[in-house]
DNA sequence: GCACATTTTTGGAACGATCCATATTGACGG
DNA sequence: CCGTCAATATGGATCGTTCCAAAAATGTGC
């Protein structure tokens, strides 16, 4: 009643000693079945809860993940770490989620955090500005980790990075517009100059190229608020086929062009559910995110427990789903 | 080089003792600023990272906040969890988010790996099913647990509740749609019999019987594709207003609605962001949910510091934003 | 310069689990 | 019935911090 029972006391109960009780706890096959099943019942008798910290300080590791997202408004990222998490969890972790809104700051303050608190390997999707001294911090303590979805600088090259092969989604979508018919193609959204965004732009510019076709590139942070903002200036320059950065910015501009009763094709990246729940559907470009969460998890974890670190990690292949949003009207 | 440093190193390094290092990392104002400053810039020259598990297992709290949360995908939800955890930063707590989508087993398992971990509160948003093995583990960890927006057990009574004045809300929505003259008004979407789903309907129930019309009540879990698939069976049964359960079931049979040309008055509840950046923009119940958040947040900590248990938690006010999708064709 | 109060600092004993080297048990062949 | 080997079980030292009581340094009034 008056404390929280320990191993001693659990040791106690059972007539064994803690060191028995320890084994126990670790799923050691040093303990004999028999001894293993009266301790377990000691355990659930005394309601005993496990001191993690105790355990960490003395050897084995806190059993913590660190999942470090930058946007969490953005159901493509809420998916991707509810599938982490959700692998991690298989494997006995348990997931410390923080989001750092795109902020550096607080995303060394989450990290370093993270950190304090001997979290055993890092997920994460770095964000734009992240400083040397973040990476350092990481770097010194010596454990895995991973940067998902983004390389935001170059100093993190020693840092694996997994990601999808947006090149490749990117070049099917431009390709798929031009196939279509549409003459004056824009692409709209992601921050100049950044890995990612250049990525999703490369296929765009090469067929726009082929096609002898002038680009047409408007820039912005890719909220659903850009895609509704931007879209009397698609308008207005006579564009008739708008390649957005993400789904979300195409779901905004979609919006906005329904509500001016503009009729334009569009185009979005990561196939989040709602595009298939929105009028007109949405074509895009289909990451299978549930997969990559778990591929990232999954990696993070081997290396964890091999030791090894791994190298060139394949690009996840994406496809393009075609919708009614980028289609010829049937009319 | 070869060790991470420890409280001792730093201390060596200053020339003072291991407890004036432990003192300035406690913040204490025992401590003459001098030796504070020499010690700051000891453990910057050594890269120190404090161990929250040894601190933790002697003594102090572990700074560790957990989160429960059902269900990740709906905006709602991470908006929430946002803002508290922004709130708990600000504090200088670190945040545990879980997501249980809406799983008793594996509510379970997250917050017996919260409690494991030692966090030093918890936020709970419940899942159904919730056993009273959990609440059990929780009441016996003898730490600050506050529910919010859902009370989904009797059991849970002695455990604060935190929430909005849905009651409120839902008579808004519901006088709202008997004004503007819609003939047969529908509620969509939410569980039977659950607190929240009653609280929803509460004002639509009461004002049909005022108003003298025959209620329509279609329950369903509150996603997108619920409102996406019962499109249907609302047209059919001549609904000319669907008053859905949350805006998720609005977006999704708004859409449903556009894409077979019928018009239908929708309104949703808890107004996400993406409730202005849709067409027809979505008439909804403000919640305010980032204030919501940060409002959690502080009553769990003012609880954890003070130790005094909350008693009767006001609801937190709404009011309702009346947007294009409930008002009557202008034509 | 002394007595006394106040401010700072300090060793050493916890905290609860794990690891290691060592002890105990049991099984089996001779 | 003993020796040997494998299978199990055990004390005690240990991890890095905080707390406590008590020591040292500093300040104050006469």
């Amino acid at each position: 009643m008056s404390k929280k029972p320990t191993i001693k006391d659990v040791a106690a109960h059972a007539g064994v000693s803690k060191s028995t009780v320890s084994l126990v706890l670790q799923n050691s096959p040093l303990v004999k079945t028999q001894t293993r099943e009266a301790v377990q019942a000691s355990m659930l008798a005394l309601n005993y809860v496990r001191n993690r910290a105790a355990a960490s300080l003395r050897g084995g590791s806190t059993g913590l993940v660190g999942l470090v997202i930058n946007d969490l408004r953005n159901p493509f990222f809420t998916e991707f770490a509810t599938s982490a998490q959700e692998a991690l969890a298989e494997a006995g972790f348990a997931t410390v989620i923080a989001n750092t809104d795109e902020n550096a700051q607080t995303q060394h303050r989450v990290i370093a955090s993270m950190l304090e608190h001997e979290v055993s390997a890092l997920l994460v999707s770095p964000a734009y500005g992240i400083t040397k001294d973040t990476f350092d911090a990481m770097a010194r303590a010596g454990l895995p980790v991973l940067q998902v979805l983004r390389q935001v600088d170059p100093r993190a090259k020693h840092f694996p990075f997994f990601s999808m092969d947006y090149a490749h989604g990117s070049t099917l979508v431009a390709q798929h517009l031009v196939d279509e018919g549409y003459q004056k193609i824009a692409f709209v959204g992601g921050i100049a100059r950044r890995q990612i965004t250049e990525e999703r732009l490369s296929g765009y510019l090469s067929t726009m190229d082929t096609a002898g076709r002038e680009p047409t590139v408007l820039f912005g942070r890719a909220t659903r608020d850009l895609g509704w903002q931007l879209a009397d200036e698609l308008i207005d320059a006579g564009v008739d086929a708008a390649m957005c950065f993400n789904d979300l910015v195409a779901l905004g501009l979609s919006a906005a062009l329904a509500q001016r009763g503009h009729r334009m094709a569009v185009t979005g990246f990561d196939d989040i559910e709602e595009c298939v729940q929105v009028y007109p559907q949405l074509t895009s470009v289909h990451c299978d995110v549930k997969r990559f969460g778990r591929r990232a998890a999954d990696i993070l974890l081997a290396w964890h427990q091999g030791g090894e670190k791994p190298r060139d990690l394949p690009r996840q292949p994406v496809h393009l789903e075609v919708r009614a949003s980028s289609q010829r009207s049937s009319a």
